[in-house]
DNA sequence: ATAGGGTTAG
């Protein structure tokens, strides 16, 4: 009410029914006031300043203009607002919120938005959500402002909420509310009705909603969805490409990916940042180390960009090359939280623990606050070292020292370390006493320390466990099946195999893959279709018998530890990593690392025939399994024989 | 005035 009798003094206007009632609605026109002439130069100056964005001399006009009651048009202050952001002002914004809000006049929807906008890009959310309340009118941009403040913020319930209530308000979302909301899906069904609301609005053709689709199918698993949305779009742009680039690597289909990526080049778009950082995701998961390395030539122009070197620092962490990793890592400008796990991790995973410690000791003094996954390396070096005492340190000090719970992974991570250590009921306690429930591969690394220090009776329970968690994993059914076997159990052998029929599951063959000049050579046991298979046959003989008369005994009863169920002699004999290793040395170049990556893990016969063949043949062979990296080099594997 | 894409573990 105060504010109107200020009002009356400067234009007077003959009070209507409507401005006595609802005078907050109801806005005189502005122009009123401008026509006043001792207002106007000041209005004048505050405009210009605006304008000019000389924030201190507009916010000096603009508390003059409050102190004699005048004021200028919403277009101005959202000039000014603007200012305020541009300089990040954080108060100065709330004092022309505080001005706008006191001229008597309701400010503009228009104005309020801008008001909105303001406080989300200052991360004040609060305020936002203060004045969203007050708002007397919302519109589809509020809602929208709201909406993506809270799905950016990953406060996913709350941007559901908003769409609610602005669907029960009325308000029809545009193609940015969909767009914005769709980052906030809590999982598929939601995810499909949101779908069925876009194409019913006839919205899914735009870029915006279409890209933010296949981003959001990809990321709840369904690539299958993401394709399809991205194969009915008849033009794109970057960002949609990007995305179903990204979507495949991020869905392990790096092949996909990479095969887009040279579609998208042949379409004539030039990729960016974001672009090269999925193709190197996609380098990473298929262990493609000379594309990846191609691929880092490429990027010299975008040095600068802590994800993209995060990725490529990953990429040669994960294709077993430590020395390029480190490159990479000392002479990154920037690095963050990331940066330094993955260095840790990739060092800790290829068997360089004490370096892992070290580099974890100067992240400590001088690097980024550790997490969740920091930590996950740290113990996972630890454990690869036998740091028996420094792993149980950390694992129980985590809280403490770095304020991080320990969550399934670092039990596992513990678990590892006991079984290594041959601590198996020390492990089988902990699992009990874990605060969160033990999964599938928390079993499995219990099972692992089993076979490594054939404990059969705890193989077996740890085999049940999984297989109730987990019923479709061929392996541990093989596995079972071979413990059983092995101790002369044939009824329940029969059992496992009965089972395994029944549920239908099926084992997959084992597959090797190595990149030679620019091409991938894949070995699959029992397929014989490389060109070059019965030269590479012929050799891997020759090979098998001179590592015979060095004492390698190819049948070697490796029961516990054939995780492929592919140990009848003759098979064992052409394990597909063995084809692989024997192609590396015919067409790599003696002093060429051999790298090879598995589908499967490696089986404790090719392990042996791995160190073998580097001790005799002075090779460094790299072989990369799906969980486990083995570096052998002169007659040992960096893995110490544990995996 | 409001919108979409990239990195660490499992």
């Amino acid at each position: 009410m105060k504010a109107i009798s200020k009002l009356k003094c400067i234009v007077t206007p003959q009070p209507s029914v409507e401005t006595v009632f609802t005078p907050l609605l109801r806005p005189y026109s502005l122009t009123a006031v401008a026509k006043l002439p001792e207002s106007s130069s000041l209005i004048d100056e505050f405009t210009k300043f605006c304008y000019q964005r000389d924030l201190p001399k507009a916010m000096k006009a603009m508390d003059s203009m409050q102190k004699q009651g005048i004021w200028a048009d919403s277009i101005t202050y959202s000039e000014l607002i603007k200012c305020c952001l541009a300089r990040g002002a954080v108060e100065q914004g709330k004092l022309v919120h505080k001005h706008v809000f006191s001229t008597g006049y309701e400010p503009k929807t228009f104005l309020i938005n801008i008001l909105l906008n303001m406080y989300v890009r200052f991360n004040l959310l609060g305020e936002a959500q203060k004045l969203f309340d007050q708002m007397p009118e919302r519109n589809v941009v509020s809602w929208t402002t709201m909406i993506s403040a809270f799905s950016n913020a990953k406060l996913n319930d709350k941007a559901l909420g908003f769409l609610i209530l602005m669907l029960r308000e009325g308000v029809r979302p545009n193609m940015f509310t969909y767009s914005s909301v769709l980052r906030a899906c809590d999982g598929l069904p939601n995810l499909r009705q949101l779908h069925c609301s876009i194409i019913k609005t006839g919205l899914d053709s735009d870029v915006f909603v279409r890209s933010a689709l296949i981003d959001i199918y990809s990321k709840w698993g369904e690539l299958q969805n993401a394709l399809r949305i991205f194969n009915e779009m008849l033009t794109g742009d970057l960002v949609v490409w990007n995305s179903i680039i990204g979507g495949s690597a991020q869905n392990s289909d790096g092949d996909g990916a990479l095969n887009l990526f040279k579609s998208m080049k042949r379409a004539g778009f030039l990729p960016n940042q974001a672009t090269l950082t999925s193709v190197l995701s996609a380098c990473t998961g298929l262990a493609l180390l000379e594309l990846g390395r191609q691929v880092h030539v490429h990027i010299m122009k975008f040095n600068r960009d802590l994800i993209l070197n995060n990725a490529l620092l990953d990429m040669y962490c994960k294709c077993g090359s430590l020395e390029d990793a480190n490159f990479v890592f000392i002479r990154m400008v920037e690095r963050d939280v990331i940066s330094w796990s993955t260095m840790i991790a990739g060092l800790a995973q290829n068997g360089y623990s004490g370096e892992a410690l070290k580099l974890f000791e100067s992240m400590k003094v001088s690097g980024p606050r550790p997490n969740y996954i920091t930590i996950l390396g740290v113990l996972f070096a630890c454990s690869h070292a036998g740091l028996v005492e420094d792993g149980w340190y950390y694992f129980r000090l985590m809280k403490e020292l770095f304020g991080i719970d320990p969550g399934r992974e670092h039990y596992g991570c513990i678990i590892d370390l006991l079984g290594r250590a041959g601590k198996l009921d020390k492990a089988v306690k902990l699992i009990h006493e874990m605060e969160c429930k033990p999964d599938a591969v928390t079993w499995r690394t219990l099972l692992s320390a089993c076979r490594v220090h054939c404990n059969v009776e705890l193989a077996i329970y740890a085999a049940k466990q999984i297989l109730k968690l987990d019923p479709e994993d061929a392996g541990t059914y093989i596995l079972l099946s071979n413990i059983y076997a092995n101790s002369q159990r044939w009824e329940d052998v029969a059992e496992v195999r009965r089972i395994m029929r029944v549920r239908g599951v099926r084992k997959e063959p084992g597959c090797s893959w190595i990149e030679v000049d620019k091409w991938i050579h894949a070995f699959i046991l029992g397929d014989n279709s490389h060109p070059q298979i019965d030269e590479i046959s012929r050799q891997l003989n020759q090979l098998i018998q001179r590592l015979m008369g060095v004492g390698y005994n190819p049948d070697s009863n490796f029961v516990l530890q054939d995780l492929e169920g592919e140990q009848r002699e003759d098979s064992l004999r052409y394990h597909s990593e063995k084809l692989a290793i024997v192609f590396g040395m015919m067409r790599l170049s003696g002093e060429k690392t051999i790298r090879i990556r598995k589908n499967l893990r490696i089986c404790g016969d090719c392990h042996v025939f791995a160190k073998l063949v580097a001790k005799m043949e002075h090779r460094i062979i790299v072989i990369r399994d799906p969980i486990r990296y083995h570096h052998f080099h002169d007659g040992v594997c960096s893995c110490g024989d544990y995996w």
